[in-house]
DNA sequence: CGGCAGCTTCATCATTTCAGGAAATACTAA
DNA sequence: TTAGTATTTCCTGAAATGATGAAGCTGCCG
């Protein structure tokens, strides 16, 4: 079952053969999509929550105030990579801080993004649960 | 690759004098923390959503079924890289296909996905309405 | 004051990601 | 079969990411 190499062509523009798309549907569906800066802002939220340590971070915060070294502790990377990661946060709006003597304690900001890690983790869990 | 270097001076071995860091509530956090597998896995779930193409996929598909070359339409790239969008959002489980004759037609496969999509919508949107 | 601890910022590097084109695959129709 | 079309896969290069060490701030305390 060999085929012939000879067409070198590659979805070019005569593609899908124009009346198989369906133009009104497909402009229903572009119409439904939010504008590129709404798409760029959520694509940027979903970067900051799409970290392991960032979402370590969330967790650990939960119901709690820890200061910057604390949370080093728990992530176990170096003092700047903290200070990093709690800077994505911040800019987020899921953390705060607050300063105390030398110390910078921080804490949840927001508990909208603790609860949309916490329903990822649930629905990735029950994935796994599933499948096998 | 690269070599753990253990004896480093950056977050040296003194860190935080000892007597200041809280090692219960350190305990307490990294005890609240999920496994490595459920984090890497969450963070692996936002970071397919972190993409603008891909968000525009689920919010195309909400109520609606279009082949790939309708969605290669919506997204004005080419088709390969469509369907490596498709890809990603098919590991995740958000959509699914059926085949009709020579075309693919794509649909959601589980509306959680896109309903977290829109969350962040809301949120980056009413975030800006309350900043400037 | 001077030293130092806690934290942040900067420059850098290895790794990952995104989008494109070419080739492969799968399926249909003649 | 042969040709043609829709879709996927493989490979490439440009751009983004995550973590590091070093340097820069800032505010205690001897």
């Amino acid at each position: 079952m060999k085929l012939p190499k000879s067409t070198s062509r590659t979805a070019k523009e005569g593609v899908c053969e124009v009346d198989l798309v369906d133009p009104p549907k497909v402009a229903q569906a572009k119409a439904a999509i939010p504008s590129d800066g709404a798409l760029r802002q959520a694509a940027d939220a979903f970067r900051v929550l799409a970290n392991p340590n960032r979402l370590r971070v969330l967790k650990a915060l939960e119901g709690r105030e820890l200061c910057v070294c604390d949370l080093r502790e728990v992530l176990g990377i170096s003092m700047s990579g903290t200070s990093q990661v709690l800077r994505e946060l911040r800019l987020l709006g899921a953390v705060e801080f607050r300063v105390d003597g030398k110390l910078a304690y921080y804490r949840l900001a927001d508990a909208s993004w603790l609860r949309m890690a916490e329903a990822v983790f649930d629905r990735v869990a029950t994935a796994q649960a599933n499948s096998p």
